[in-house]
DNA sequence: CCCATGTCAGTATCACTGAAATAA
DNA sequence: CTTATTTCAGTGGTACTGACATGG
């Protein structure tokens, strides 16, 4: 297979030499494959860690700064300003963050990781980062780097592709 | 960036020379954001084509092998069998799908497109593939072969570390 | 008055577990 | 009786829009 695209049927739209419908189609399954992957351990570390991978994200970014408020989580996590609202609220309500006040902005949220929400922070065992880690300790520099460029140059894409008016 | 890995501090762990905590976060991150951007973009699908991502990516498999059964469909997204009901679900109320008895083996469905179904599916343009098609086109062949390598890669070690069973 | 921050209500999709119904 | 296929009920997490209260 591969080699079976019929040269555009009625094509009005660029032909396009290699990169057949076929093969973006075997790129996004693969995609896919991994996505459902991590949710699947995503689930596990719910159950073993008590935290999801989402949440176990949030707590490394606050762990890396103390006291930020939730709105840099939200743009740090590229999510909207209420969907952090209901990650905050699940990791409170466990007690691995706690919610300051800012003395001076008394709109602000200020984030800090409670005892136990370091202890999981600090764990490295049976978490995605692990698996990654080991993954990618296997690879040529140059090899890291590619993937790294591709998968930015791939969201850029989708990005235009999402930001582009639609008229067909 | 990339040259600030200081060489391992006092490392009692496994010096591990290239891969540190803060580069597999950081690669973590742009798969998070990529994730994040087709999730958007599958959010704008669903209001100008009427379908999302992963009901797409199913009008695609079903238009590729018309007739196949549920379980079929669920092992091809790596979904449970309850997960694609939904999903057929969805699709089906939108008149996209039709669920079939199949003559021989009375416990089975089969799915085939609708006319409506098949007009979606012929669809190429402000979709998720259109996007990953236009960034794969520029990519030298040995590139793109790599990144499928790391991918999949990747995802049969976070596969490894789900099942792991774990101790510590 | 205007803008920013955060929360809340409501909605939708996704994905699972576990149980049930039906049929091979 | 056992197994396979699908569906259903229930649960939980993610993520949005739009409205609101509060404060700068």
């Amino acid at each position: 297979m591969l080699t079976t695209s019929r040269a555009s049927r009625g094509g009005a739209t660029a032909p396009r030499a290699h990169s057949g419908t076929e093969e973006t189609l075997e790129f996004l399954g693969g995609l896919w494959a991994l996505d459902q992957e991590l949710r699947a351990l995503s689930k596990r570390m719910q159950r073993q860690l008590g935290v999801t991978g989402p949440q176990r994200l949030a707590l490394r970014i606050i762990g890396r700064s103390p006291g930020l408020p939730a709105s840099a989580l939200a743009s740090a996590l590229h999510l909207h300003r209420s969907t952090v609202t209901g990650l905050i609220l699940r990791l409170s309500g466990k007690g691995l963050i706690r919610r300051l006040g800012d003395p001076v902005d008394a709109r602000r949220v200020r984030l800090v990781l409670t005892e136990r929400g370091a202890r999981i922070n600090a764990r490295r065992g049976g978490t995605v980062e692990s698996a990654v880690s080991r993954s990618l300790a296997q690879l040529a520099p140059g090899q890291l780097t590619t993937v790294r460029r591709v998968l930015d140059e791939l969201r850029q894409s989708v990005r235009r592709e999402r930001l582009e008016e639609r008229s067909r």
